[in-house]
DNA sequence: CTAGGGTTAG
């Protein structure tokens, strides 16, 4: 059986796996807790989450806390998160507790069902167990405040770490960025470097350029290039190079960014979108139309993201046919449907040259899935070639779908005034944005 | 020998 055991720890591949299950049946060797959670192990290293849940199973009351916590984490680690919430309930229901092994995987799980409620509760749960000394435990906290946006909660939380790591800093920063609180993004990586004994690694870069490239400052992104180059050298990881692709553009230096582009070796989809659009900010259509159908041709399969990136540097450079002609050819060239956003893309397309009619037509063929920024789109277009006609049809719609969103009543308003027209009035003017609105046009 | 972090559009 030991030697069974050590067999199964060293599997890599799922024929071997299955041999291994095999000889611990006919050995008679099953069930056993020690094989089984073996078995356990060596199926969710291996991404078999259905094979490892069947063990998982079958061990009934042999289940101890290394196997729980196995599985929890196996589920969110393959973005299985509502099973892995599942599985937690069911370990609850058997009156266990949860360790500092069990809690990290939760947060997880939080954030992908998109329920704060569960990674609070799990907040809580730390405290009351006392696990807020374990770093790990304390950076997945941390990491959940981050990702559902709640700086200040992630500070309090940070504040109070007494040990913390490169991953606390990490976290910190990216949260920072996301926030769009750039400053303290730079702050808490300076203050990383000083501190002694703590490493900058190759997880830092993305987040601290990415901050940089809302701030727009090509200074703090010189500094940063510049110690990613003193510490790994030119040929980067991927994502550090696709970040710096992305944040030279933005500062406006595309130049920097295609100089990126040619010494990366490691490309991966990410690096050609990120340049594709890069090139669209800038205006150079062509230049993108280029590049992408070069990166299909060195065989890479462009994703929604990819698609989005190419229809927008269309639409910016007014390259109507080709952006036509892609959007019409997504379903059979890549193998998925168009999403709303690229409908929205190919509404704003049109609008931008004043094909009103047709970018109507396109969103009245789309209503069960319309959006508020295909309308807004369509809107702007109007503005754009004073077309009260449709404008009218659009300024309602858009009304009728995001009544709260603010942004729509600016946008309306200022179309208002550019089309000096009646287009204002066809709004639900009893609505409190509207009339705060109309305060300040007033005023 | 079971737990944690980064990059792309709008």
């Amino acid at each position: 059986m030991v030697a069974l055991s050590f067999l199964l720890r060293s599997c890599t591949a799922h024929s071997a796996a299955l041999q291994c299950h095999a000889q611990s049946f006919i050995q008679g060797l099953l069930p056993n807790s020690i094989i089984q959670t073996d078995l356990l192990l060596l199926y969710s290293k291996l991404g078999l989450l259905h094979e490892a849940r069947k063990v998982f199973d079958k061990m009934l009351d042999r289940k101890n806390m290394y196997s729980w916590n196995v599985m929890i984490a196996s589920y969110a680690q393959n973005c299985m998160y509502a099973d892995a919430l599942v599985v937690f309930r069911e370990f609850k229901f058997c009156g266990l507790r949860p360790d500092h092994y069990t809690l990290p995987p939760l947060f997880k799980a939080s954030v992908g069902v998109d329920d704060s409620s569960i990674g609070s509760t799990c907040h809580g749960l730390v405290i009351r167990l006392g696990y807020e000394g374990y770093v790990v435990v304390a950076n997945s906290v941390l990491e959940f405040y981050v990702k559902y946006g709640a700086v200040s909660q992630a500070c309090c939380v940070f504040s109070n770490m007494l040990c913390t790591d490169s991953v606390t800093w990490n976290l910190m920063i990216l949260g920072f960025g996301r926030a769009g609180l750039c400053s303290n993004a730079m702050h808490c990586f300076r203050e990383m470097l000083s501190l002694g004994g703590m490493r900058v690694d190759f997880m830092t870069l993305p987040s601290v350029l990415n901050a940089c490239g809302k701030e727009g400052d090509l200074l703090k992104v010189r500094e940063v290039h510049g110690h990613v180059v003193r510490s790994f050298g030119f040929d980067v990881d991927a994502a550090i190079g696709n970040a710096l692709i992305d944040v030279y553009g933005k500062c406006g230096c595309l130049k920097d960014s295609e100089k990126v582009f040619r010494t990366m070796h490691f490309l991966n989809l990410v690096t050609w979108t990120t340049m594709i659009s890069c090139y669209g900010a800038h205006g150079k259509g062509e230049e993108s139309l280029l590049l992408f159908k070069k990166m299909v041709d060195e065989g890479f399969r462009p994703n929604p993201v990819t698609l989005t990136a190419i229809l927008t540097s269309c639409s910016r450079s007014g390259l109507i046919d080709q952006g036509k002609q892609i959007f019409s050819s997504i379903c059979s060239d890549y193998g998925f449907e168009p999403t709303v956003e690229h409908y929205a893309c190919m509404v704003d397309l049109l609008s931008r040259r004043g094909y009103l009619f047709e970018a109507l037509e396109l969103l009245q063929s789309v209503k069960s899935s319309e959006t508020g920024s295909m309308w807004g789109a369509l809107l702007a277009g109007c503005v754009m070639h004073k077309n009260v006609e449709v404008g009218e049809i659009a300024a309602h719609r858009l009304f009728q779908l995001e009544p709260n969103n603010a942004s729509n009543y600016i946008a309306l308003s200022a179309g208002s005034i550019l089309l000096e027209e009646s287009t204002f009035d066809q709004a639900d003017l009893s609505h409190p944005l509207a009339q705060m609105i109309c305060k300040i046009l007033i005023i």
